[in-house]
DNA sequence: GCCCGGATTCGAAGCGCTTCGACATGTCAG
DNA sequence: CTGACATGTCGAAGCGCTTCGAATCCGGGC
């Protein structure tokens, strides 16, 4: 194994000299500072992780802690993954990943080996167990999402009241009278998750605010269930004519089922999905949709966790501002 | 921090005593034993990562290099993630995540700087820049998929050539004599991925030895897509009654077309998936289907890379053997 | 009563890096 | 010409842990 001394002895300069050109803690004259980068490079020179870590008090690592729940819809989770990961090499770290059935055990155990530095905390819940955890670690923190108790931590998610009020709010604009919220699964209103409950919210207290008559109802993912609680809601609420789908899952199903009624779209009924781009786009007809922007929030949390590393002050609540594209299943 | 010797001070011990009854590498009375662990959760002692790898030579962490390119399933990918993650905290290991897109960089960073023991690497293509730099790293690897030449490696994967051989020898036994393999898209065979290469070679292999007649055809995610791609499947190939999907992205749009177009499942067309059983399970009707063992891949991954830093000799390469369920697409 | 061997436990030497104070220079104002 | 002060570099201490050889203790056989 290359250490840093032999890096200097390739260099003829003192090891500490190696280390300042390589953390530029200190200035380094540059005809020094290339010698010994010509030298890491000419040796292969890998600081030892461990080494660094004991010695600075930092492991250039971030925890992930990964949410394995029932209802969360994959392909955001991994496009945000792989964003947090991306951002995080920018900033010059790794990510470490915690899965959340490791509780706040796990948490306690990353963060008291020094094997991270700070930790981001998807699908936290309103009344979570690691909330309180996470106040008494000694390491910064990012929540994703954020609980009912927010006091003393940073949060950041994209505004899903916000996001519910517009879809209504497009609707209304449009010429609608009676829309439906077709939410998550029932199991995810039940754990009392955030952002389906903050969608909610928004779209309801939206439609009051415009005057237009809605009905809410969660949806399991899987075809029968979709086709059985549209139709039911289209029995029950004939007049509806606008849908707002925040479930990923079922939301090829509701198109689907909507088609199999007989009911056009956006000719019968209006469709509004809260999804990422893509999907919208890939579905018949391409539908208008807010973005759940997966990758600028893993880059934003990272940003504001590294903040947090450097002691500079950071907001305690972000909200990401939706953004809707209109496509095909609404038209004016 | 609470460090070694403030527990060893805690119990009356000398340090050294108290990191083997952490690590178990030599024997330690039953009562000192004990009485170290009494210390260590009094004062809520977690060994530091950094001065454990560096004096160890070990940092019980795997690197897991994530694959994101174009026409990847994400939920199997997901599901693969977590697999691993469990897995290999079931073994004392954490996991540190590396995306693709680091390329071999990226591996020889984290194994250069001893940040990881070990390397897990995704998604492997017939020839893949990184197999030539995994041999030459220090660290053991697990490939999951293998390339061209896996000489001197570790390789898991599933059969999938046996799998795309399973498919038509079902249509065959239920008496079909044509059909087709809908398949992944045009990207995936261009960069001459192994799995879907070895998929497409089982099946035709299958249809010459059964006697049926195939055709196969790659196919890109996005509902219009499908559609143009089946219609006219069906119009060059109209004998075609049995068509296996490799695809899970584009699979709720073929049941869609098939049914917008008249053919129903499986009277007129049988259909089989190779994907996930619950998303098999959530379409309508039931697919019958190859799983793809994600949590089992990654289970044994983690396995033989375990056993390989255990200086155990391991198989060279690892097939899963594909497991065929039928379900209502399918019928005798 | 003494020596021996096995079972435990101790002490000290690093692992490779960062960082702090000290030491050379060189520069500039008085 | 000298003192004050940057600027650049060095040496050594020490981060918290593992590990190796050595020391200690104990019981049993002689």
């Amino acid at each position: 194994m290359v250490t840093i001394a032999d890096v200097a002895r390739h260099a003829g300069v003192a090891p500490s000299t190696v280390s300042y050109v390589l953390t530029g803690r200190r200035s380094i004259s540059s005809a020094t500072k290339a010698r010994v980068e010509a030298s890491v490079r000419a040796l292969g020179y890998h600081p030892h992780a461990g080494a660094r870590s004991l010695a600075s008090n930092r492991a250039n690592v971030l925890a992930l802690v990964l949410p394995m729940r029932e209802g969360m819809h994959m392909p955001v989770l991994m496009q945000f993954v792989v964003a947090v990961a991306n951002a995080a090499r920018r900033h010059d770290h790794d990510v470490l990943l915690v899965t959340a059935d490791q509780g706040a055990a796990g948490l306690r155990r990353v963060a008291g080996s020094a094997q991270v530095d700070g930790l981001l905390v998807m699908d936290v819940e309103m009344h979570d167990e690691r909330v309180p955890v996470l106040r008494e670690l000694d390491r910064p923190s990012v929540l994703i999402g954020f609980p009912a108790d927010a006091a003393g931590l940073t949060c950041v998610d994209l505004d899903f009241a916000e996001a519910g009020s517009r879809c209504v709010d497009h609707l209304a604009d449009l010429g609608h009278t009676y829309v439906a919220l077709v939410g998550a699964p029932r199991a995810v209103y039940q754990r009392d998750t955030g952002f389906a409950h903050r969608t909610m919210a928004g779209f309801s207290a939206a439609a009051m605010r415009r005057g237009v008559s809605s009905t809410t109802l969660p949806t399991e993912p899987d075809h029968e269930s979709v086709r059985v609680a549209i139709t039911g809601l289209l029995e029950r609420h004939p007049a509806v004519t606008g849908l707002v789908v925040h479930n990923e899952a079922a939301l090829p199903s509701v198109v689907e089922v909507l088609r199999s009624l007989g009911r056009k779209v956006p000719d019968d009924v209006a469709v509004i999905a809260i999804c990422p781009d893509d999907q919208a786009e890939r579905l018949m007809p391409p539908l208008t949709s807010v973005a759940v922007p997966a990758e600028q929030l893993g880059h934003h949390a990272v940003a504001l966790l590294m903040a947090k590393l450097d002691r500079t002050p950071t907001p305690p609540l972000t909200l990401l501002p939706p953004r809707l594209t209109e496509r095909a299943s609404t038209t004016r």
